[in-house]
Order: structure tokens, then sequence, then C-alpha cells
DNA sequence: GTATATTCAGACTAAATAATCTGATTTACA
DNA sequence: TGTAAATCAGATTATTTAGTCTGAATATAC
């Protein structure tokens, strides 16, 4: 199997992708995320507890309770979740697991692969959340649901 | 933890490479790699034997026996021991492990992230082992060892 | 032929990740 | 004030991946 981050972290960006989808109106609740995207409801409960003490995302309990952005969407990127759920090592490791090297001396494959981090990081910050959310509403998006 | 391939694949590729630079001369042994690579010894064990049912080495038992490549250095790159290893399903799957999306109608972080996978085949493809190695042997490669 | 160095095969253990379960706490509202 | 709907916390289990151990099979060299 190869994978770019975890499961967890995976499940993750797709939480707060639809939470930014559905910002402003009410608070979302665990089961209708659970529902939505297909995500084992006790696992996304861990998940979304974790986001919320990284304070990416507030919480509210009890009836009518639920989860939203803790903050502008706009000031959301997929490398905020990521930092959040799977830390940032893989902008300093090799992509290739490979052990320790130094830029001076770098390894054979470097010169194709060195790159790549680099890209996957500008892929994570390109866009906000509420880019993409609006990417989204686009009618061609529109909608297996 | 973010990873691309596995450790399997990981150690797999460094092997492979390492045979590539010393292909010719004579077999290597799982102790020669398990030194030079720091890879635990028994694992390794596996992972070569592995390649070999694969194809992608030789093998010979007893004194004076070891590994080396079952074919031309030149014919052999990154892709086919990914391949030999994780499998190719990465080439056809979302990358962010997103659930099934027809290519019709994608989601909100595909014209971002769509291309990633691509260009990661792209690069596992670019070069077989043979210039890998020619690369390494480049002065600006040289060497901590 | 015997000792030795290797691959090979399979069972086993360890660690990391994914997922589940139970119950406590908080809060809305009838 | 009581009930229900939610998050929260922590323990537990399951699954996958990583790594170890033991011994058999095979080939070389003396
Ligand atoms: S030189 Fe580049 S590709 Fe090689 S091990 Fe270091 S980071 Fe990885
Ligand atoms: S549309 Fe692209 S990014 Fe979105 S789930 Fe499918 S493959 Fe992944």
């Amino acid at each position: 199997m190869s994978v770019l981050f975890s499961r967890q972290c995976e499940y993750a960006l797709q939480a707060v992708l639809y939470l930014a989808l559905k910002a402003g109106k009410e608070k979302i609740t665990t089961q209708e995320l659970t529902k939505r995207l297909k995500i084992p409801y006790h696992f996304l409960g861990k998940i979304l507890q974790d986001l919320t003490r990284k304070g990416l995302l507030a919480s509210e309990k009890g009836p009518r309770g639920g989860f939203s952005l803790a903050m502008p969407a706009e000031e959301i990127t997929l490398f905020h979740i990521v930092d959040a759920i799977d830390g940032t090592e893989f902008t300093r490791s090799c992509v290739l697991g490979f052990p320790e090297c130094s830029e001076k001396k770098p390894c054979s494959v470097h010169s194709t692969w060195g790159g790549l981090r680099e890209d996957i990081y500008t892929r994570l910050v390109k866009k906000n959340i509420a880019q993409l959310a609006r990417d989204m509403k686009k009618p061609e998006y529109q909608s297996k649901r």
C-alpha cells in the first residue's frame, strides 16, 4: 500500500471540508458527518475532538450542539489540518524515507525526488478551504450525492 | 506520520539501487546490504526473497551466493520495484484517499491534487536504475561513506 | 564427504494504527 | 426538573505492518 497521509488525516480533511461547505449555518454533528462521509462514528469522534483541541474546530455539547470551524474558512488551508493530525515532519524528511543525507551531498535520486515535498506542500497551502468550498459548488462539481 | 510508500518498499528501493551500483561484479549478500544500508537483517531477507520471486532479482544459495539484478539495470525503473512491493494501486486511487469519485465529477480538491499521482508516476519511471547508479558516481554525489 | 555460508520458508512477536465500547459530562428544551 | 442529544475521556479490541527467530535446503570449497 502506498499512501500520502494517515487514514485519520484523510478523514480529517474530508470532515473539515464538509464543515467549510456548510459554514455559517447550524452546527454539524458527528452523526451527520459519519453518515455523509461514511467514516466510522467513534473514530470520527476522536478526530473531531483532536481538531477541536488543536484549535481548528469549535464544539458545543448538548442538543443542538456539534462542530463548526473555529475561524474563518479563509484562514484555514489543508496544511493546517495535516499539521494538526499527522504533523509536518514530511516537509523535512526524505519523501522516499531514505536515511539522513545532507543537502550538499544528495543521493542519486534527489534530483528527481527532491522537489516533491515542496510540491506537496505547495498544493496543501495553495487554496484555503473557503475557496475549495466555493469550487465544490461550481456546476462542474455537481453532484453525485 | 505521512509517507509515500511502505517501509518495505523504501528498503527495496535502497537495496536494488545498491545492487545496480555494484552491478556486474560479484553477487551481493544480505549481510553486506544489511550493514551498508542499516536495514534489519531478516526483514531485508524477506524483501529480497520477494523481489526474487517477482523476477526483479536473481539469487544463488551457498557460499559465494547472494543476489544480483535479474535483468540489465537499463530495464529497471523505480516503478518496477514499487510495483513489486506495494503494488500500483496508487496510480488509480485518490492521493488523498477520498472515496470513489468519477473523473467526470471530481471533488473540489481535484484540480489541485489530481495531477500529483501522474507526477509521482513520472518521477518513478523517469530514469532507469543504471542512470541512477551513474548519477551516484558523479563527483557531486560523492560521498559520505 | 564434511564444514560452512548462504538463501529460503514459515511461524512467531512487537509496534503502530484503526476502530469500538462504555460511561461521564454538558446543555437545550418541554 | 427531567429527559434526551450531543461532546468528551479513557479503556479496550482488531487489524496491519514491521521485525525476529528457528531451522531446513542448497551450494561451495577444502
Ligand atoms: S538526497 Fe534527497 S532523495 Fe536522497 S535521501 Fe536525501 S532527501 Fe532523500
Ligand atoms: S476527484 Fe480527485 S481529489 Fe477528489 S476524491 Fe476523486 S481523485 Fe480524489
